[in-house]
DNA sequence: TCCACAAACGGAATCCATTTCATAGTGGGG
DNA sequence: CCCCACTATGAAATGGATTCCGTTTGTGGA
């Protein structure tokens, strides 16, 4: 009888088309929904059951086509399997290799990422992050540049207790956990690849004052100068206005630097972009890089490799820095999960001098050996 | 007595600072938890539901910080409130600007997008588009380029009737609904623009034959060289092969047209990239760009901007295409759920021709007035 | 006075998986 | 022979909102 019971209903159910649940299966394999599970989930309760009963289970869902209700899942559990990514600005090339590294680390484990951009935009920032809370992320992922959400974003987060990491800058004050490039170690390579050029008068485009990373390089950059006896000329530094137009920024600069009539033979931009802007006011004026003038960048944007002349520029490794990231909050979620109090973690990730065809010795003296 | 009830009530969940649910809000106001639902939602019902109850009870909602469970809801009422988007390269600037048109089509309605990076990787999709399937998204916005998923793409997405929408490509056979940019114009505007520079002489680099878009430029290019009385000279049109490697395959191109000894003033490239591997052969050369050649990109990607020199291009409007996309698929959403039938829509958005400084008239003659 | 009908709500089922608690059988040690 | 520790499973509660059917109350018309 129970088997006619049972033809009866799997007929119905699929003359209905319908999604089928984990009492379809059971019912075909003639168990409870209990069993199939706690097989399906692994549940430690599951090592009880025979690996004869798990194997007919796993084989009838299969055959099914179960697939299980996120949302009376999370419904029961509390957990979405769901994290959020906030990303400043999604079209910035700095972005998008970091989403790559987000991607490949959760793509494992049975996370999702909702990703939304922030466009640098603060109302922006603050309207998802209520979007996400509201659809139960378990975790967040904080890109962070320019933008000084600092305030806001650290009482929020602290106060809900929301595990998160912040990927790319070291928040001030916070008690979060961050993983960021480590500025320092890139411009000491950087200053030192152009020093052993032969390079002595160089140039310098900071960033703007605003952002935390252009006071870290310029504290890199006076270490250096201070440590090899290099002087540092300071008509031959320039700093950055508007944080939003680099390569405008850059061409300007430059201009005004060649104007000083003060001789360089190499220049070391904020970052690519400037590094690009800086590069054209030079050819325009009618010098050739990298025969007059040394050209210098950082990021190592995509760009980079393929601009014209091919620009030397000091990477970050944004994947390790995202998987890093991603590893950070796995385990603060499982920690949040099992209410365990954990204190935040940092950490700093080495980047990598790129030398490509924008630097080279300087006319008037032969590189040391 | 109801009135102390509902004060006990009140404090025990305050206490527990737990989550409030719908009954708390209900239990607050002294209605059902049917009443607040159907005001909070708006629902049909909710019309005969007097003001003075309905700002009652959202404002106790607001005071109780009450936040809709999205599984709970979800569960019920069948909808996810979620799409997914498939981009084939995170990467790829062509991608980014499309993100953005999705983002702010979505961030007015309560949509909230799963974005999943394909990586050019065929696997992967077929991997993500299961696992946004079983996430229960509501839609699929399919962004494609140069991958040929077709068949596979076209079975599951129809069989399983997901409302969806191809962004950026025509598939083939497809009666899926798609947008794309009308690629005819912006290789006739393109030509037209050099054309009337004076240029008479023009090689081109083909993209690579897999590539649907190259054989659609193809076509406008001679269609358009009919019309206008263009000679196409066969010696000046190379192919690119190798469909990812743009920017190494321009360059070489280049190097081969050059090596034919076959005059030409100007030089159109399949898109952007492979116009920087153009220019930069040509430099290397001894030429001039765009006083010995002008060059012609495609697609105007951000870099095209910035580069030296400045690539005249003709620009897709990627956010005019998200935008339309996102329409369509909400329509086609709210079709899907009253069991509408509906016939895909196609649309095509007209690019525009953005004219910088690689392209200028030829050395030896006058442009045309 | 009675009824029909609209207005204003409420009860309970429902969505589906997880989880807690419970039960029944079985083999072994005391 | 009894009790315990497993083994193998199930019933029912749970999570929180939605939705299908009502039920109650008030009002105007016959």
């Amino acid at each position: 009888m129970a088997k006619k019971k049972r033809k009866v209903k799997t007929q119905s159910r699929a003359k209905a088309g319908a999604t089928v649940t984990i009492r379809d299966v059971a019912r075909e394999c003639g168990l409870s929904a209990t069993a199939v599970s706690m097989v399906l989930n692994q549940a430690p309760l599951a090592s009880y059951i025979p690996e004869s009963t798990k194997q007919r289970i796993i084989h009838v869902a299969e055959g099914l086509g179960y697939e299980p209700n996120p949302f009376a899942r999370a419904l029961r559990s509390h957990r979405s399997h769901t994290i959020g990514v906030m990303v400043p600005d999604i079209a910035d090339p700095y972005c998008a290799q970091i989403l790559r590294g987000i991607e490949n680390s959760f793509s494992r484990s049975s996370y999702l990422p909702f990703l939304v951009d922030i466009q640098n935009d603060p109302l922006r920032f603050k309207k998802y992050l209520n979007v996400l809370l509201g659809r139960r992320v378990e975790g967040l992922i904080i890109l962070a540049n320019s933008l000084s959400f600092e305030t806001e974003l650290l009482n929020v987060l602290e106060s809900r207790k929301i595990p998160s990491v912040i990927l790319g800058r070291e928040p001030g004050t916070s008690a979060l956990s961050w993983v960021a490039t480590d500025h320092d170690s890139g411009t000491q390579q950087a200053l030192e690849h152009l020093y052993r050029l032969g390079h002595r008068k160089i140039a310098f485009i900071r960033g703007p004052r605003l952002i935390v990373d252009s006071q870290h390089q310029w504290a890199g950059i006076c270490s250096f100068a201070a440590a090899a006896g290099l002087e540092l000329d300071p008509r031959l530094v320039v700093t950055l206005t508007d944080p939003f137009s680099s390569y405008e920024g850059g061409y300007e600069r430059t201009k005004e630097l060649l104007a000083f009539k003060v001789p360089f033979t190499a220049l070391v931009a904020f970052d690519d972009m400037t590094a690009f802007g800086a590069i054209r006011a030079l050819i325009s004026s009618g010098l050739r890089v990298p025969q007059d003038c040394s050209v210098m960048g950082f990021d190592d944007i995509p760009a980079a490799a393929f601009y014209n002349p091919a620009l030397t520029s000091v990477r970050e490794h944004m994947e390790t820095l995202a998987s890093i990231g991603a590893e950070i909050l796995i385990e603060a979620i499982r920690a949040h999960r099992k209410d365990t109090a954990t204190s935040p973690v940092h950490r700093k990730v080495t980047p990598e001098l790129i030398v490509r065809e924008s630097t080279a010795p300087p006319a008037d003296s032969r590189p040391e050996l």
